[in-house]
DNA sequence: CTGAAATTGAGCACAATGCCCTATCTGAGG
DNA sequence: CCTCAGATAGGGCATTGTGCTCAATTTCAG
């Protein structure tokens, strides 16, 4: 029986990394999310079946759904908030399927170190953030919980410096 | 000379809010970010002239620039960190400009209450990480920093429920 | 050198877009 | 209760993009 033979070369396809090309693709969607295939074509020079395919590949693979697209301000949550909360370690499940019940909360990260869970919080206005808040202290195995109000966006959300990079270069 | 007459209903085009049709337009992209207008038009029982002029609307107020899709994890960056830091005050703007060209910090908050600064960092490695920490500890004005590193995304991004409840409408 | 994977160019039916126009509906202000 | 700006609906039309297929060519790791 004919043992099965190593591909080759990695396919793009199994290794669900983006090289240098599919930067250049996402820089140009950055730009306008809106460009058409064939208009991405033409300007990275590249053929409409290749982006067209490299364009499917990303969907899949290096594309996050649209939820975060979407500005929370234009709702009515102009208030944006970290919190940050200590929790009984073996409840922590049960904890964080409460706390996924409060629409206000964006993401949520279990983290290392002494804080437990790091929560981003959004609000119509104070006394809105201010009863999030409670919610979240009141749930059962809750130990402490420390609120940062965001002030500012003092450098705003981007990834235009990785892509300039290009993908997996450190240092 | 005649004064402008005040506008007699409010313009939801003068006015960056998102209205419940709005929320349902959104919901609907959340679900499939490719569908086509005439797609939209029809599920939600709405004319193709409505939905286009209202997601051309909401493509300048309500949506954030395409940033926010690319998943870092498919660019090599599969570390996610939160690093807290704080500052000498007074400097903040300066320090602030320093971190900013770092590649690897997505998103910086000024915040309220102990901290100064939370940055949203992503790296290839452990070591990668601790790389990036030692260049933001070494600016000059910055007494602290403090790193925790993301284990799990236990609450993922979501906007869904607040889509649903429809907008500003607290407790 | 070899061959799988990637890219290209070309074609084609179909659907969607970007506009345009007019008629109707809606609701806050007077 | 009336008015009117703004929103919606429905229709039309030229242009463009999409989804898909196929065969030829290029690329590059083994």
């Amino acid at each position: 029986m004919p043992y099965l033979r190593l591909r080759r070369r990695a396919s793009l396809r199994s290794m669900h990394s983006v090289d240098a090309t599919d930067a250049r693709i996402l820089r140009a969607l950055a730009v306008d999310p809106r460009r058409t295939v064939v208009a991405l074509a033409q300007e990275l020079g590249l053929s409409r079946n290749t982006v067209q395919a490299r364009l499917a590949r990303l969907e899949q693979h290096a594309f996050l759904p649209f939820d975060r697209r979407i500005n929370p301000a234009s709702l009515g949550y102009p208030l944006l908030a970290f919190i940050t909360v200590h929790v009984q370690q073996r409840q922590l499940a049960e904890i964080t399927e409460e706390i996924a019940r409060i629409p206000e909360v964006l993401e949520g990260h279990g983290l290392t170190g002494t804080a437990d869970l790091l929560l981003r919080v959004v609000a119509v206005d104070a006394e809105d953030l201010f009863r999030i808040h409670g919610k979240i202290l009141a749930i059962e195995g809750v130990d402490r919980t420390d609120t940062a109000l965001a002030m500012g966006e003092l450098i705003p959300f981007r990834m235009d410096p990785l892509l300039e990079r290009g993908p997996r270069t450190p240092n």
